[in-house]
DNA sequence: CGGAGAACATCTCAAGCTGAGAAGAACCTA
DNA sequence: TAGGTTCTTCTCAGCTTGAGATGTTCTCCG
């Protein structure tokens, strides 16, 4: 038997059927805050429920494309701003009974957006809201969407150390102040101005100068600011460093 | 409709059906060489071509215990040196043509393992053996396993500069050369022995002194060395990083 | 049996980087 | 205009890093 002859035979029911979805951990700074993307169920199970924006794959979707499919249709983005959206695979979460319906395997994505605008329901949901992560404790996620939240969080702290991806959460057009508080406000401590200042010129293409400066100074006084915009570097070298976490160590 | 009345009504088959698979690039080392477990397969498609070892999810089985079980078939381990190696999960790989049966999505894991004997065929499989990473070049793997591999060893080099999983290349109780031998081999570099040597043992927790020294000195001279085990942390800090790569920064 | 060569473990030193503080200037609000 | 805030740059001590050297222990081989 040729492999044409084996694929014309080739019966798919055979196999252990599975389902597969994607769910997004969609992170974003309002006010200074980080939010997250999270919808109201409005089906069974877990009706009522807060969850991670998410669903199946289509047929022929990449998990990617499926990934960024989920996004738009929650936040109604598109064009441009879509494209702007930093989004990558976290991890797939396949427990047999991490869904009471069937056996479900989640491919996770993680993404990193500027601040964006209100989301829009989507299709499958009642509710879609911007979410504090500082909230996050009252709320019971449906499934095993809390341990996703948990982990996509821990990720992206973790990347904000060794690659530029920080910049995604910011306009093309930024200040090294308005890059400090992203991490400020991802990884939840105080940095050293300028410590942070003479870092993030050192590391090569983090960031390139536009020239420019902002029209006006902060709003609570102080000079006016020079803009930067992202460079080309995939990854910090040298990296920078989270304040040292003792506990995360051992 | 409440959740239970919904479940009992629940159609499975309505959703689009997609098979899970898992596979596993387990890596080891032997004679100070990168060796990687790959399988001929014997069936279509791509029967006769290498593959990594790896399966269909069965349908109440954990994703790591498949991962674990494929290996553990395909390698003949069990028990106590099973449990030695290390697996975690590496990346879900789901392009809608990668497998031309039909639609597979394969959560790839990455499994660290000690010198292991010889690779016994399992039952899928006409063989099974090890094979130096530096002669992948020349075979063409079947499916997307090309890209599977290439994304588990950059993981793997990675994980070596801020975990301790070193250690999982090495009997329990090993020398700092050891040691400094499986990042030479795994990373492609020659390190500066003596400034290993402080590094390692500067890393809280990453080895602890057992104590004793080993029975002979080096085959080639040298005094004994001493002997270490690994240690509580999980993360190294501060990491060992590899010398700088201009070229992956960009 | 003895010398050559190899490797372990430690030390030295210069260079670079980090964290902490300070200072000057620009700018906002009141 | 005064007071407070922020941007940006500078200083400096302490630490880490990379490179080399040293003394010692051991194996191998003649």
């Amino acid at each position: 038997m040729n492999e044409q002859e084996f694929l014309a035979a080739y019966d798919p029911g055979a196999y252990p059927s599975v389902a597969v979805t994607v769910d997004v951990v969609a992170l974003t700074i309002r006010d200074g805050v980080l939010h997250l993307l999270l919808i109201r169920r409005g089906e069974q199970p877990y009706a009522g429920r807060w969850a991670l924006p998410g669903g199946f794959v289509r047929p022929d979707e990449d998990l990617s494309a499926a990934a960024r499919r989920e996004l738009a249709e929650e936040t109604g983005l598109d064009g441009e701003p879509l494209r702007r959206v930093h989004v990558e695979q976290l991890a797939s979460y396949g427990a047999p009974d991490r869904d009471p319906r069937m056996r479900v395997v989640s491919v996770a994505h993680l993404a990193f957006a500027p601040d964006l605008p209100d989301a829009t329901a989507g299709t499958d949901a009642a509710e879609a809201t911007w979410v504090p992560v500082t909230e996050l404790d009252n709320r019971q996620l449906a499934f095993d969407h809390g341990q996703i939240v948990t982990d996509g969080l821990e990720r992206a702290r973790s990347k904000l150390e060794y690659t530029p991806l920080a910049t995604r959460f910011l306009a093309p057009e930024f200040t090294i102040a308005e890059l400090r508080a992203v991490y400020e406000t991802v990884w939840g401590d105080q940095l050293h101005a300028g410590n942070f200042h003479r870092k993030v010129l050192s590391v090569p293409g983090f960031v390139e100068s536009t020239g420019a400066s902002t029209e006006r100074g902060g709003s609570r006084g102080g000079p006016r600011s020079r803009l930067y915009r992202a460079g080309d570097a995939r990854l910090l070298h040298p990296a920078l460093l989270r304040p040292a976490r003792e506990e995360a160590v051992r």
